[in-house]
RNA sequence: GUGCCCGUAGCUCAACUGGAUAGAGCACCAGCCUUCUAAGCUGGGGGUUACAGGUUCGAUUCCUGUCGGGCAUGCCA
């Protein structure tokens, strides 16, 4: 076990606090890193919680607390300050030591056991195969990725997990939209209609189709439409038809094109996500929950604890039981269905699949559906605690202050493939992880597309290419040699000369990883890393604009090459968990 | 109407289970390159944390109310 000067420290105080008030030894030790450096390297509010059961002065606990502190080496002063914090303050060789712990750990550093190896499913993105993902779900894509990855470094087993939506309407929707395209192109004229899918897309799988295939399909128009209702007034009613036309007169043939839409849908999504770093374990098929009865199996099994009720030919499921502010219906009076029901087999099955935790990624719209999913949950026997639903809020696109609209079914949208075009997947990556997940988020094309030094990306990119530069010289050169030439020993490195006050904040910097990785895993909060690479960065570009890396003093100039390449390496294992590269050269 | 989220510098956002003088970036002003990458650094002005109460040693944080913004409230998925 390396040293670690924080649990030191707890030590410390615990076995002082034990001395003052035996009754309250147990206390939990809080350390936080003051913000300002003046308040030393590690402060604790224990004498001012303490204060109210014991009845006493924060103030003079505090003193009698820093009395008892046993002296130690790593230590210089404890000093009580303000309202009856005690701060720390740790000698220079406590704090350096750092450098030679990451130089040891190397790609591990950071990484923690918070998860203690727990099972847990991060499923996002899970956008219907309907068309081209967009910006929207690029912030889920970023946001699940980032975040998977991150319980993976606090010390869970994290499986990544897509929720394909190949069953329902939307779907038959799709394969309606590209077969009325496919018509058009041997001019049997059905008018498109405004609510089905106007994409482009969707007319080039119409010549797929006709290249593979020519006129197997092809139908009249007129024979199309005949027992199709009009578009108005019921819009709805007249895609249903055209549906139900479309499946009539193909027979089998309507499962080609229904399954050649989805296929190339899904390859489509798959690629866009993989070139922009996102990757997936399990690509789970909604459809499968029908064939293999899952759905089926699910209602009975809330129908036996008499969770559901038939009320004008439609089951119900009565979720007023567990808070939702209505019942809501599983099963249509047409015998079909709901995207619910499918839903509710698909979190058993995740239970079922044995993961001690389940986070759910959704767009902010599906809030209202939280209620009712925990609900089925607890109707099922299943202990809903063990699911975290985080809402990431919308996206709004903007060309400097006007607005951009966005619709789906309209085609008219910009597309998650158009912004890693213009902007490039690191700044993507890393500009939807400057803000937390509950807030919404405004993206500036134009400012994306600058390409300009606003983005911060390139902010913390350059104090990487900056460092990689140094160690890239002769002397870092031999430095790095030598290292790897001491594997056997990698904490050998005298690093004594660091002492100046950059050095130990940047030190601090550095040693205040592991921290921010385990406290964004809990919150689920990976904007967290973000803004930590950030704040390291600038320490460093402030050090590195004061001191000179490459003195001509051996022992000095090694220690600074150790800080530097202890900094290139935090700034990796950071750039891993976010999904950004981490350029040698810019 | 009801429920959830949000309101912090001119703008975009942080703030570690409630902590010390509320912090960054952009924009604005003034400086720093014949020496390791100036996509950088140093300094400066900028705030009644929407508003009013409450809880306590202490509130941007927790509670109540008001105002303002977003989303949801389908036998769509």
């Amino acid at each position: 076990m390396p040293f670690d000067p924080k649990s030191h420290v707890s030590e410390l105080l615990t076995a002082a606090l034990s001395s003052v008030a035996p009754e309250h030894a147990s206390t939990a030790i809080l350390l936080e890193r003051p913000k300002q450096a003046s308040h030393g390297d590690f402060a604790s509010n224990l004498a001012l919680q303490l204060a109210k059961t014991l009845r006493a002065n924060p103030r003079e606990i505090a003193q009698r607390l820093v009395r008892e502190l046993a002296v130690s080496p790593w230590v210089d002063k404890a000093e009580v300050a303000g309202a009856g914090f005690i701060n720390f303050y740790l000698a220079a060789a406590a704090k350096s030591q750092v450098v030679a712990e990451i130089l040891s750990l190397g790609d591990e550093y950071g990484k923690g056991r918070l998860g203690n190896g727990k099972k847990l499913q991060v499923e996002f993105v899970s956008a219907n195969p309907t068309g081209p993902l967009h910006v929207g779900h690029g912030r889920g894509a970023a946001y699940g990725a980032s975040l998977a990855t991150l319980l993976a470094w606090a010390g869970y087993a994290v499986s990544r997990e897509y929720y394909v939506n190949d069953a329902g309407r939307q779907m038959d929707i799709l394969g309606l939209s590209t077969w009325l395209r496919y018509l058009a192109l041997f001019g049997e004229q059905v008018p498109f209609p405004a609510n089905a899918y106007q994409g482009d897309y969707v007319i080039d799988m119409a010549r797929q189709i006709r290249a593979a295939h020519a006129d197997r399909y092809l139908h009249p128009a007129a024979a199309v439409l005949a027992c199709v209702p009009p578009p108005e007034p019921d819009p709805e009613a007249h895609l249903d038809g055209l549906i139900k036309a479309a499946k009539d007169l193909l027979g089998e043939d309507w499962a080609y094109i229904h399954q050649h839409a989805l296929t190339e849908q899904m390859a489509d999504c798959r690629a866009d996500l993989e070139d922009f770093g996102v990757h997936f374990d399990m690509w789970f098929s909604e459809r499968s929950l029908f064939d293999t009865g899952m759905v089926a199996k699910a209602m009975e099994r809330l129908e036996h604890n008499g969770h559901i009720y038939l009320q004008n030919g439609a089951k119900w499921f009565r979720s007023t039981s567990f808070g939702d502010e209505k019942d809501r219906v599983v099963q249509r009076d047409n015998g079909l269905y709901t995207y619910f029901a499918s839903d509710i087999a698909y979190h058993l099955n995740k239970f079922e699949r044995g993961f001690d935790q389940l986070v759910d990624i959704w767009g902010a719209d599906h809030h209202g559906y939280i209620q009712r999913v925990r609900g089925a949950l607890q109707a099922l026997g299943c202990d809903d605690s063990r699911l975290n639903v985080v809402l990431v809020q919308f996206v709004s696109l903007w060309h400097g202050s006007e607005k951009v609209s966005m619709s789906t079914r309209g085609g008219q949208y910009v597309t998650l493939r158009e912004l890693r075009g213009e902007v490039g997947n690191d700044a993507c990556r890393f500009f939807y992880m400057l803000r937390k997940a509950d807030q919404a988020l405004d993206f500036d094309l134009d400012l994306a597309k600058s390409q300009s030094n606003d983005n911060p990306v390139y902010y913390v990119q350059y104090a990487h290419a900056r460092v990689c530069s140094v160690l890239a010289s002769p002397q870092g050169a031999a430095f790095l040699a030598q290292r790897t030439a001491d594997v056997a020993m990698p904490a050998s490195v005298d690093l004594a000369s660091l002492s100046g006050e950059r050095e130990m904040a940047l030190c601090a910097r550095l040693a205040a990883f592991p921290e921010v990785v385990e406290a964004a895993a809990r919150d689920y909060a990976p904007h967290a890393i973000a803004f930590y690479l950030r704040e390291l960065a600038a320490e460093f570009h402030s050090y590195y604009n004061a001191e000179r890396i490459l003195v001509d003093d051996l022992a000095q100039r090694t220690a600074r090459l150790a800080l530097a390449a202890a900094l290139r390496q935090v700034l990796r294992n950071g750039f891993t968990i976010l999904g950004v590269s981490a350029p040698e050269s810019m």
